[in-house]
RNA sequence: GCCGAGGUAGCAGAGCGGCCAAAUGCACGGGACUGUAAAUCCCGCGCCCGAAAGGGCUACCCAGGUUCGAAUCCUGGCCUCGGCA
């Protein structure tokens, strides 16, 4: 019987690289996007729309062990045969940890950053106190709290108490059934300093372990910490490398764009390259370019279908979106974008998403989030393309281009 | 024709002597969003100056009046809506 889960490498394109990802439910080709489903649904959109998009369909998506713990519980989701059957997804899916709800409903909504911060827009000095403007913070209130043995979380939804160990992490994506699963880790903020950092990563090391020694299967992915510190960055590296992790997550707080291109060059000569590496929660398509190009071969992030009910649309233009709220668009009888394959685009105009968007009408967000999803998705088929072909570079450059248009 | 209710920002609708350039919602304009507390959140929304703090001007149907002070009280007018003829 074949190996379970394995990783090869096809292609390379300088450190890009095209891979395929063997798991329980098919082949992935890498370098590759994963929608995000946090509660076992890519939002607004049913098995259907992601089968219509064809040879584009989304290959793997990410759902979230403590959303899923929560509500409705990963008994029943057990019960009910397992996250596949449940959402009725036969391909392969990875669990996130938790690890970033250890971020976003504790430090992050204290001090209402993500893991990227606008250094301009924000007034604040790294590893110093907070100076945030203080109109731009809303007073929340920190839903969990960490220690040695494990973090506590409030729960969002209805406030109930919750011990998350990594031991219950491991247990629960376990139970859920996903192919890939993730050591439960803190994802630090760029606002941390030196010395939190290197306290909570070590912290992370130990609790990566613990979600090692616990996990029955050998399909998980350690994740990288150490903020935007170098010595800590390259220490995590080789501690993910060297641990017996199927895959490597690169977490944490990744500050900029130019401080994230800095993390992936410093890490990318300690990464084993046997082992498929997952940028975290990355990203915008600029990003995306950054990554493969420094090695990457997995990416996750809510930005295109967050950003698509919002009723910002990507395409090849200035910043890749347009902002479909705006009056401009309300008699453009043009599609989304014009060459467009996806369903949205076959079918309706600009000015009918528009309308769609004004009115509040739930078509709008299923609409939008079709073209989102169908468009990342093009896009990575074209990188790979790029990379077997040789001419990454001279892909990433007509894109960039298209950007800054 | 008589009786009753009312006319407030783009709309709906609070306020009923000073804390009112006027609650709230919608609409409108702008901004944000990177391992989803997100079909969300933030800001603005009479005019002018200011980066801001703030300052100036004109305002709550119209015209008078009372008062130190009126969107708020009084008189007259115009107009709407309900009931009765």
């Amino acid at each position: 019987m074949a190996k379970k889960f394995c990783f090869e490498t096809v292609a390379t394109d300088k450190k890009a690289r095209v891979g395929k990802l063997v798991t329980p439910h098919g082949e992935v080709e890498t370098p590759v996007f994963l929608p995000v489903g946090t509660q076992a649904s890519i939002k607004s959109l049913d098995r259907r729309d992601l089968e219509d998009m064809g040879e584009t369909e989304p290959q793997m998506i990410l759902a979230n062990t403590y959303h899923l713990y929560l509500r409705p519980g990963a008994d029943t989701v057990a019960k009910m045969g397992g996250l596949h059957k449940f959402m009725n997804w036969d391909r392969p899916i990875l669990t996130d940890s938790g690890g970033f709800q250890v971020f976003s409903l504790g430090f992050g909504i204290e001090h209402q950053v993500g893991k990227m911060v606008d250094l301009f827009s924000k007034s604040m000095v790294l590893g110093e106190a907070v100076a945030v403007d203080p109109k731009e913070l809303v007073v929340r209130t920190k839903l969990c709290k960490i220690e040695e043995d494990g973090p506590t979380f409030q729960s969002h939804i209805d406030g109930s108490v919750h011990f998350f160990p990594p031991e219950i992490s491991v247990e629960t994506q376990e139970k859920l059934g996903a192919d890939f699963i993730v050591a439960l880790d803190e994802c630090t903020s760029p606002l941390h300093d030196y010395d939190y950092t290197k306290t909570s990563m070590e912290r992370s090391h130990r609790w990566e372990v613990r979600s090692l020694k616990a996990a029955k299967q050998r399909n998980m992915f350690g994740v990288i910490q150490g903020g935007p510190f170098e010595d800590l960055r390259v220490k995590s590296a080789k501690f993910v490398s060297e641990n017996d992790f199927f895959g490597i997550g690169i977490g944490g707080a990744l500050v900029s764009k130019e401080k994230m291109r800095e993390i992936l060059d410093w890490i990318y000569p300690h990464l084993s390259p046997q082992k498929p590496r997952h940028l975290l929660g990355i990203g915008t398509i600029d990003d995306i370019f950054t990554g493969v190009e420094r090695g990457v071969d997995i990416f996750d992030c809510v930005h295109p279908t967050r950003i698509a009910r919002m009723g910002w649309l990507l395409t090849k233009t200035k910043n890749f979106t347009l902002d479909l709220n705006k009056v401009a668009y309300r008699l453009d009888s043009g599609p989304i974008e014009e060459g467009c394959g996806c369903y949205t685009c076959q079918h309706y105009t600009r000015a009918y998403l528009h309308h769609l968007f004004r009115a509040r009408e739930l078509l709008a967000y299923r609409l939008a989030t079709i073209h989102n999803v169908y468009f990342m998705m093009s896009l990575m088929k074209d990188i790979r393309r790029a990379i077997a072909e040789k001419r990454f570079a001279k892909l990433k450059e007509n894109w960039l281009k298209l950007m800054q248009s």
